[in-house]
DNA sequence: TCTGACTAGTCAGTTTCTTGAGTATGATGC
DNA sequence: GCATCATACTCAAGAAACTGACTAGTCAGA
C-alpha cells in the first residue's frame, strides 16, 4: 500500500495515461520512487476501481487511444490521510556499494569502471534535473519561487534529486580514485 | 537474486549468526541495503544449502544457542562474478518525499512535523556513523587509512552514508523552513 | 514477582515486484 | 522496402519482500 501514494502525488498535477507515468517515473518521480510500467498500470486499475481515480477514455488518430486518469476527491483525501501517518525511513538498494562493501577482498577492476560509468550517469541525471527546475520555476529567481510559486512540491522533490545525484557522482569519483591509486599501490610493490 | 550478494559482502569480515547480521543491517549495512531479520535467516539458509557460506553450532550458557556463519570460497567467487555484471542503477523509495511531492495540494502541517524528526534521525545517524568511522580507522588519519588499510570496503560504503544522511538532514531542514514560510505567508494575507 | 527487554531464532500467509513475452498501429531512418 | 522506434497497453509466472505471530530462555528493574 505505498505506490499507491506515489503514484496519487504524481497525479496531482496533471491527467495522465499509464504509459505517461511511467515517463514521469523515469524523470522527476524517480528521485524518491521507483516503479516499472506493469505494476503502473495495474497500480492504475486497482485505484480506480476504488474510486481514488477516475479515467476517461481519449480517442486518438494516427496512434493507439488512451485512458486518461485524475485524482478524485477520494483520492485526495486519501493522500491527506497519509501525509498524517508516520512516514516509513527511506531505504536505498545499491548493488554497486555491495560492490564497493565487498572491494579488497575480490578484484577491484570492474568496480572501478562501474563507478566511473554511474558518475557519469549521475551528472547527466543532474544536469538534466537542474535543467528541469530551471522549466519548472519559469525564469523567476528560486527564493522567489519558492515563497509564491503556486505548485512547488515537485520542485521541491527535484532539488532533493539533484544533489543525490551530485553526491553520488561525488563518492563515485572519490571512491574510484582511492581503489585506483590502491591497485598503483599494490602493482609497485609487486 | 540480490539480497544474496549483500549478505555475502556483509559476513567478508566476520562469523556472524542471522541475529547479529540483523544488527548489522541496521547499522552499516543500512546504507546500501535494506532487509528484515526474517529474510535474513531464509537467506543465510539458502546460501548454506547452496555452499556459498558455511556453519557451525556455536553452545552457550545462560542465552540460546547460535550458529555462525562464514563466506566459503564458493561464495567469494559468486561474489567476485557478481562485481563483473553490470550494476542496477540504485533505487530510493521514500514516503516523506512523496508527502513533499504532494505538499501544497495538501496540509503541510503534518509534512512539516516529520520533515523535523527527519532531520533530526538522520543527524543521529550520521553522528553515529561519523563514530564508526573513527572506530574503522582507528586512529589513522583518513588518507593514511584509505591508502593503505587492509580493509576498506566498509568504511567506503559507510563514507557515503554520512554524506547522505548529512545531505537528508539539510534537505529536510530548509524544505521545512521554506514550508513553514509560505504557512504563516497564507495566514497573513487570510 | 511481574513486566519488559535482549538473545536467537522459526513459520505461515499475503502483497509486491520483477521478468519476459505479446498485441497493434503509425512514423522515421537507412 | 525493411527495420526500428514510439505510442499504448495486457497477461502470466515466479521471485522477493513484508506482516504478524510464536517459541523459549535470561536478566534487570519496579
Amino acid at each position: 500500500m505505498a505506490l499507491r501514494h506515489a503514484v496519487l502525488a504524481a497525479l496531482l498535477d496533471d491527467e495522465y495515461s499509464g504509459y505517461q507515468l511511467a515517463k514521469a517515473f523515469d524523470i522527476g518521480v524517480a528521485n524518491f520512487w521507483h516503479a516499472l510500467p506493469q505494476q503502473l498500470y495495474a497500480e492504475l486499475a486497482k485505484l480506480e476501481k476504488e474510486g481514488l481515480l477516475s479515467g476517461r477514455q481519449v480517442l486518438q488518430e494516427g496512434r493507439p487511444n488512451k485512458r486518461l486518469f485524475r485524482v478524485t476527491e477520494a483520492g485526495r483525501a486519501e493522500l491527506e490521510a497519509f501525509a498524517e501517518t508516520v512516514a516509513k525511513p527511506s531505504f536505498i538498494r545499491d548493488d554497486l556499494m555491495v560492490k564497493v562493501q565487498a572491494a579488497d577482498r575480490i578484484g577491484t577492476a570492474a568496480v572501478i569502471a562501474q563507478l566511473e560509468e554511474r558518475a557519469e550517469v549521475s551528472r547527466g541525471k543532474a544536469e538534466f534535473l537542474t535543467e528541469l527546475l530551471r522549466t519548472l520555476r519559469g525564469g523567476a529567481p528560486e527564493d522567489e519561487y519558492l515563497r509564491h510559486g503556486e505548485r512547488i512540491g515537485p520542485y521541491l522533490t527535484c532539488l532533493r534529486g539533484v544533489a543525490f545525484e551530485q553526491e553520488t557522482r561525488d563518492w563515485c569519483l572519490r571512491i574510484a580514485a582511492v581503489l585506483r591509486a590502491r591497485q598503483e599501490n599494490r602493482a609497485e610493490h609487486a
